[in-house]
Formats: structure tokens, C-alpha cells, sequence
DNA sequence: GAGGAACTGGACTGTCCAGTACTGTTAGCG
DNA sequence: CGCTAACAGTACTGGACAGTCCAGTTCCTC
């Protein structure tokens, strides 16, 4: 047997559906997805679909839902930096390189398209996704800013403005760039070009 | 006769099909919007649709293109700042509340979520969204903050960067916001205090 | 004021798709 | 082994919508 494929029949094809509703939801959007090509890629009748998903809103608010999971790796990414001060700005680096990495990778930014595409038609989706996604690393870089700040190593009034300012100088550029073309946009080097600009302009105003 | 009507009847009815596609679509999204819908909307029949656009892909392209006329009014916006060391920090605390009032309007917003939206369905039409709109305002940004460099107001590198930081700074909160809601989301006073934050991260970073 | 181009209104075709229905088959569980 | 619920396959309903067609009307132009 397979690696993580769950016991039941039932369970499986429920996992088959979602992974296939998710391939082809990033790819071809909301509207471009049919019940049927879904059901095809899952291997699976449609009336399965059905019997696992009310309707085509509510699997896709399951799938969108479900990828807040991966959100946790970014917590644990930024939740902390050696608080020392030699070595300050080479942490934030390496820290500002994973970051913008992460986010740039093609899943992510097709899943933030998608939402960000449906938002006025599932305005909730987009609300809780924000939530449960953006704002909680947010807060969590908060944190440790206030952190660093505790000990000497950064001047912060508003921790979580700090956040914001901090992924604002990385992701600005890359992050629109990407929205608005169809494919991935940038090469590692270039990346890291961000990353180093955006954390010395922090730096500079937040040390 | 009213004040900006063209002459010709069928001019007439051009413009009324562009206005009535224009607020269907950022009302209702690409596919949410039918030829009908828009006829009706123009008071219109959909025969003359059809004579003034081949057909609902032309039509989206041409209204959201003519839209980069607006651009315009941002491009004068940042194009000059006055060169007075004393009054710096004001004068471009100004242009942040102006650049954040005017991106933050519902319709530049919805506007963004609609190209955003089918980015992928036509990526011709994102790119050049892309580059006559957003790219045409920062390199005229990069060129203020190079005439404040060679004064000696501001320590810029590169100064196209420094646009961007100075824009990541002010726009990542609002925009990110309002992209993943429907509704406007921001009071003014909020936004003041965007830009003042923004302007003072910059300044720190950049004088 | 006559001719023609543009317009109206509505019917129509072809297609796509969400969701249902039904008949038979398979997998798991006692 | 035998029962049952979940499954496959496929056909079907009902509705939406892009784009076309046509017969009659209105507006502009010469």
C-alpha cells in the first residue's frame, strides 16, 4: 500500500476528489472547472462527487479551506530569529530569502489568484482566507519583531506595522508581478535581490 | 445636448456599450456578465453589441485598456514634488495620502480584482495592464526620487527600487485587504495613518 | 425628403454545465 | 458467505448564454 492513503474506500476517494478539485480549480478557475472534469480526474462518478460535496460552492470552499494547513510552515518560519545582535541582519536575510521563496512559488500565488478571484462571489472565503492565513503569519512576525525590539536589536513602535512594512518592502513587487502575469515571473537570483534590498531598507528604518 | 456626448448616433451607442460593460463587468466579473446583461444595461439591442465588438472577449480587453487613461492623472500625481529640504517629510507625506486615496477607490480596486481575476484567461491583457499602468507610475515615481538624490534630499541607489519600496510601504496593508474582501475596507483616517507610518519608514530608510 | 446605414426586438441554434435519476456492480463488514 | 452502502456509468432535465438571423423601424446624410 501507498504511503498516506487513508483506510476506507470512502476516505479515499473523498481524498481523490479533493486533490483532483484542486488541481483542476488552480488551474482552469471556479467557473472553468466543471463537475465533470473533476470527477474525471478524480477517477470517480460524478455521483460520488455529489455524495461527498453538497455542491460545486461548497468543495470549493473545502478545498481552499483545507490549503490553510500549509499556512502553519510559514509560522514556524517567521516565528523565530536568533536574537543576536552580531548576526541581526544576516538572520533577517535568510529569514526575508525563505519568505519570499515560499510565496512565490507557483501553488501559492495560483491559490491567491483564485481567491482573491472569487472574493465577491464568496466574499467569506476571501475573508477567512486573509484571516487564517495572511494575518496569523503576520502576527506572528509581530512577535518576534517585539522580540527583537525587547532586547535591544530593533526600535519598533507597532510591531504588526513593522510586520506589514517588513513583507510590503519583499513582496510588493513580485507579489504584483505575478498577479497579473499567467506564469512565474522571477529567477532565484533576482529574488534574493529583493530579499537583500527590502531587509536593508528595513533595517534602516527599524534599527 | 448634454456636455460630453459625441455626435454621431452610433458613436453615441459605442460610448453607452463601453460605460454599461464597464460597470457590469467590475460588478459581476468576466464570466458573471452576459452580452445581454450589457445590452440591456446600455439600453441597447445586442445586435449593436455585436456591430461594435466582435465578440465578448474584444469587448472585456477594450474596456479594461481604455481604463489606463486614468493612469494619467497618477502619472502627474507623482511627477513632481517640490525640492525644499525643510519641507520634505510634508511634501511627500501628501503624496502618500493622494496615492493612497486614489488606488484605494472601490473602482480602481474593483478594477484590479477584474484584471487580477482573469489574468490567466487573457495574459496579454494583465501584462499590459501591468506595464502601461503600474510600471508607467513607478518609473515616473523612481524619476522624482532621482531629481530629490542628485539635490541631495534623499540617499537612493537605485531609484526605481526606492519607488517600489516607497509603494510596498504604503500599498501591501489597503490593497492586500481589499483584494481578499469585497467591500471597501478602510476609513480615512486609517489611511492617513498608513501613509504617515509609510513615509516615515521610508524617510528613516532612505535620507 | 429620399436613400441607406445603423438600430430594435425577438426568435433561434448550438453548446455547456449543475444537479438528478436509475440500473447494475463492487468493496468492506459482520 | 452474505448483506448493504458506496460506487460506476450513463442518460436526462432544466437553465444559461454566446453568437446569428431576420423583418421592421429610426436616424443621419446628401
Amino acid at each position: 500500500m501507498e504511503a498516506n492513503e487513508p483506510a476506507g474506500r470512502s476516505a479515499r476517494k473523498h481524498q481523490a476528489i479533493m486533490e483532483a478539485a484542486t488541481t483542476a480549480f488552480m488551474a482552469k478557475g471556479y467557473a472553468g472547472t466543471s463537475m465533470d472534469d473533476i470527477a474525471k480526474l478524480a477517477a470517480v462518478s460524478k455521483q460520488t462527487v455529489y455524495k461527498h460535496f453538497a455542491d460545486k460552492e461548497k468543495l470549493f470552499a473545502e478545498i481552499v479551506l483545507a490549503t490553510t494547513d500549509r499556512i502553519e510552515t510559514m509560522i514556524d518560519l517567521v516565528a523565530d530569529i536568533p536574537a543576536d545582535a552580531d548576526s541581526l541582519e544576516e538572520n533577517l536575510l535568510q529569514l526575508a530569502r525563505q519568505f519570499l521563496t515560499t510565496l512565490t512559488q507557483p501553488q501559492v500565488l495560483q491559490l491567491r489568484r483564485l481567491v482573491i478571484a472569487n472574493a465577491d462571489t464568496f466574499p467569506d472565503l476571501g475573508a477567512a482566507w486573509y484571516e487564517q492565513g495572511f494575518e496569523r503569519v503576520l502576527a506572528t512576525l509581530a512577535d518576534t519583531f517585539q522580540r527583537l525590539a525587547d532586547q535591544g536589536l530593533l526600535r519598533v513602535d507597532d510591531a504588526l506595522l513593522a510586520a506589514n512594512h517588513f513583507s510590503g518592502l519583499l513582496l510588493w513587487i513580485p507579489v504584483n508581478k505575478a498577479m497579473f502575469h499567467g506564469s512565474p515571473q522571477h529567477t532565484q537570483p533576482q529574488l534574493d535581490h529583493y530579499a537583500d534590498a527590502g531587509v536593508r531598507a528595513f533595517l534602516a528604518a527599524y534599527r
